[in-house]
DNA sequence: CAAAATTCCTGACTGC
DNA sequence: TGCAGTCAGGAATTTT
């Protein structure tokens, strides 16, 4: 489900009411999610007892900060929620997997009906060992951006994330004209933007006028200007109305609550309807066994 | 049966 | 031949 502003919304929320919070327990009740561990004991001992320091995201990860220096890593996968409880009553969800109590406060549930989302302790590398930054995340991370990679070797990989790491149209532009794949490829590609999916693809590119197949090479200094601002507004938009949440009510934020954004989808989704700004409707074609929706007319 | 917002892995292929 | 990059396909899973 989440992209990056869903990720952000979640985010912002988990800031506001865990920082300051000291985990009681943890209870993992289904393995999957911490797969990355040995046994779900390592990451329960990793957390207990420990106090939530700050709430970060990178792309579509979460990451908190721990007081020992320590990061928890979550990613929602497809269909995760973490979810603060109503109240000491309140039911588990279906498909809770992990269950957090703290010494004071509701408790808080990751819930992942299809179990692509996953947590987990980063496991700091052996002294002196640095991690492998890509080079599209080198190209241009600056202050931030690179210290988290360095502190979560798991994510060093990710590539620039386009609203935290604040990236220029010129290194944009840079990055673009390495690439000879299709746009959509290479916006939703996480090793060189990080954050960017299938829904807020297709919006940044309608916004930008570009067609999902163009080559990015091929993209002229006003297109990729187009599209850098596309992008930059998009991104912080949806954030601004918390999120897309889908016919299927997926997405909703820790207290429960759905984005608005989708009411301001002008593609995703509308195959058919009218383009909102020539009236031509809305294609759909599948690559990759995805659906891409754009305008013909208005992206070229 | 198809489709759904995710990442990860493998095998095939290409170009240097 | 090796290596890196690209890309299609599939897997992981449940619900609608």
């Amino acid at each position: 489900m989440p992209e990056l502003p869903e990720v952000e919304t979640v985010r912002s929320v988990l800031a506001r009411d865990f920082v300051g919070k000291k985990i009681k327990t943890v209870t993992v009740t289904n393995g999957r999610a911490v797969r990355r561990h040995k046994a779900p004991k390592y990451f329960r001992e990793a957390l207990e007892g420990r106090t939530i320091k700050s709430v970060h995201r990178l792309g579509k990860y979460l990451i908190v900060g721990l007081d020992d220096g320590n990061k928890m890593v979550g990613h929602l996968g497809m269909s995760g929620q973490l979810l603060r409880a109503k109240g000491p009553k309140d039911p588990k969800p279906k498909h809770t997997h992990v269950v957090f109590t703290f010494t004071q406060g509701p408790e808080l549930r990751f819930v992942d009906p299809r179990t692509f989302g996953e947590l987990f302790v980063s496991q700091p590398l052996p002294e002196g060992q640095a991690p492998e930054i890509s080079k599209f995340a080198r190209l241009s991370i600056g202050g931030d951006g690179l210290a988290t990679r360095v502190a979560v070797p798991e994510l060093a990989h990710l590539g620039i994330d386009p609203l935290e790491d604040q990236i220029g149209w010129d290194r944009l532009a840079a990055i673009v004209r390495s690439r000879t794949t299709a746009m959509k490829a290479v916006i939703t590609d996480q090793d060189i933007i990080c954050g960017i999916g299938n829904i807020y693809a297709d919006e940044i590119l309608f916004e930008a006028g570009i067609r999902y197949d163009r080559v990015a090479e091929s993209l002229s200094t006003i297109e990729i200007r187009r599209l850098h601002r596309a992008m930059t507004e998009i991104l912080a938009d949806a954030i601004k109305h918390r999120g897309s949440t889908l016919d299927d009510e997926q997405f909703v934020d820790p207290e429960g609550n759905p984005g608005e954004y989708q009411q301001y989808h002008r593609v995703y989704n509308r195959e058919g309807l009218p383009c909102p700004q020539c009236r031509a409707p809305i294609q759909r074609v599948s690559v990759r066994q995805r659906s891409t929706f754009f305008c013909e007319k208005c992206q070229n």
